[in-house]
This record gives structure tokens, sequence and C-alpha cells, in this order.
DNA sequence: TCCATACCCTTGGAAGTCCTAGTATATTGC
DNA sequence: GCAATATACTAGGACTTCCAAGGGTATGGA
């Protein structure tokens, strides 16, 4: 979408930052923005490669937890707390992949008022094939040194955790 | 949107690749799943200060551009190069901006093909405070460390370079 | 027991992103 | 000078996200 620019935007900002006298959070302005960036960019890459397999990556990620559960089943609510995002997008998520034949909704044995959603055979083997995809298209090549990806993981890591995602030690 | 998680939902995706036999790709499945959680979260900060600005992020960036730009406008396009996103977002944006009188549309004096974008009085006063709330509500709390927060810039902005978004040195 | 409260899921709407295609204007080559 | 190509913006569609509101099911206290 465009060629590389001959400056760095973000570094732009931050001098801008920097000139209009807000040089005490310019740094982490700068920061968050290039996490927005690098989001933007790393998800396109996942896109792509999960296109040929007419999957999303929100579809993709449902599709992926399912085939991690014990029971190969998950209630709606579950999916939706381990995705962390809003039950409306589980919802619309389990829509077009029923719609596709990848999952099936089935009711709760004993509490009426939660679906429970199930890989079939199909979403099975396209889960298996779409992650080593991922693997070796997307995450073998993610153009982080090792030793970057470990500080990465402690710093988000600790962020994350400061921003109540999880309480566990 | 849910309260914190007993376990670390990105710690236990990397022992399921672990466990899976895909441990060479864990570690940087888990610091790129990071990333987007972390941007969500970042996200959902900033819509929130600037929702009583009747603003979004997607507005806030092009009223931030315009307001650092010398001549006080840009064309479209430029500005789609700058916040690297595909030019009918901007015009999406710009529909928005300009029906809430923040800015104003205006050919280009000498190509045609054109259209430049320009603050408003009054869209100029709002990107002000507007971003006086992000720098105090959500650039001065990050809760990123000042090491980590040169560390994560240091990084991502590799990333971003190899990525081809900038040629600069 | 029964009513109020809490919880689960879905529908409809607003907003953002991108893509594809179309129209209008510049630029380039013959 | 004119046709072919390139560029700039916009319209429509697919997708995701969230929020607000509604209907159905459990649960707990009087």
């Amino acid at each position: 979408m465009g060629s590389p620019l001959p400056r760095d935007p973000i570094a732009e900002a931050r001098q801008n930052w920097e000139r209009h006298g807000w040089g005490d959070v310019a740094a982490p302005m700068a920061a968050i923005t290039a996490i927005m960036r690098t989001q933007q960019i790393l998800l396109a890459r996942i896109e792509t490669v999960l296109k040929p397999f007419g999957l999303t990556f929100a579809r993709y990620e449902l599709l992926a937890l399912l085939s991690f559960a014990r029971s190969g089943a998950l209630p709606m609510n579950k999916a939706s707390a381990l995705l962390q995002v809003h039950p409306t997008s589980v919802t619309n998520a389990v829509d077009r992949l029923e719609q596709a034949g990848l999952v099936a909704r089935s009711p709760h044995p004993t509490d009426g008022r939660t679906t429970l959603i199930e890989l079939t055979a199909e979403g099975r083997t396209l889960a298996k094939r779409a992650t080593a995809a991922l693997n070796s298209e997307v995450f073998a090549k993610s153009g982080f040194r090792d030793d970057d990806v470990e500080h990465l993981l402690r710093v988000l890591g600790d962020f994350r955790k400061a921003a109540g995602d999880f309480t566990e030690e």
C-alpha cells in the first residue's frame, strides 16, 4: 500500500512532540504508535497467508483455540474470554465458520443458556494446515532477533499483566 | 470486557505450540500475539480518552497530522502515505471530519486530480485539546519503563524498516 | 414457591479497515 | 496533437470490532 517513505513518520512525530514542549511524553507516544503500526504490518502478513484457506485472522484464532481444547468443544463465553474479544465478535465468527462447515453449534447439556462450539473434521484439518502455513511463512520469518523476542515477551507480558489481562504469577 | 483470567492465554498458546512440536516458532508466535493484544489494549485506552471529544483514533490521527503540516493543508494522497492507511480510509475519515466542521476540502491549485484537506479553526483547537488529553491520560501513564520504551523503539524501528516502511538512515 | 437478579447469546447499528472498480485529470510517447 | 498510460479520489461491498437492547435460562433470597 505505498512504497517506503523517505523519512520515518514516527520519528517525525516524536520530533514534533518535542518541538511543542511535550518532550516528557514524546518517547512513549512514539513507542505506542510503533506498536500500532507493527500490529498493522503483522496482521496484513497473517491475513495474506490465511486468505488461500478462506480464513481471516479472527476466524483462524477461534479455530486454533478449539483445536487445542481438550474436549474439542468450548462454550461461546469461554471462547470470548480466552480470545479477549466481545461476545458479539464470537457470534459473528461462529456464524461464518458454521456456514463454511468448519464448526458446529450444539446446546450445552446442563445449562440451557450456553451454546457449545465444536470443530468439524473438516475444520480440524483446515486448522492444522493453516497453522503450518503461519508457522513457516509468518512466525519463522518474523524478522525479530531471538533475544528481541524474549525481551518483547517480558515487556509486553508485564504490560498486559498490569493492564489486567491475567493474574497468574 | 471481562475480568482477569487466571492464566495468561498467550503463555498457554506458547505451551500448546511446544507440545505440538512447533517449539522452533513458539516464541515468535507468542511475541506476535502479544503485540496484537497490546495494540488492542492501547487502542481501547486511546478511544476512551478521545470519545468525549467526539473523535476516534483514526480521525484524531488525521487531525494531528494536519496540525503539524507547515502550510496547514495536505493532499489526501500525502495523508494516506504518511498515515500508512488505504486511500479509502482517508476519504472516510475526511467525510466525517468535514461533516463535523473540523476540516475542509479544497481543490488543488494546479493539479485538478488532487484534493487538499485543511484544518478549520475549530479543528485546530480540538486537535490541541485532544492531544493534551492523550498526553496526560495515555502517553504519560503508558505503564512502560523508560528503558523498555527505548528498547521497544529500537526493536520496532528495525522491524518497520525491514518491512519497508521507510528507507532513511 | 416465586420474583428479582444475574448470566448467555443474538440482533441491529455505527465505525474502522481493505479491496475492486469507476470517473476524472495529468503525463508521456509517437 | 492525440492516444495510451498513470495518478487521485470516490462508491460499493466484505469483514471485524464494539455498544445497546432484547429474549431466554439459572440462581438465590424472601
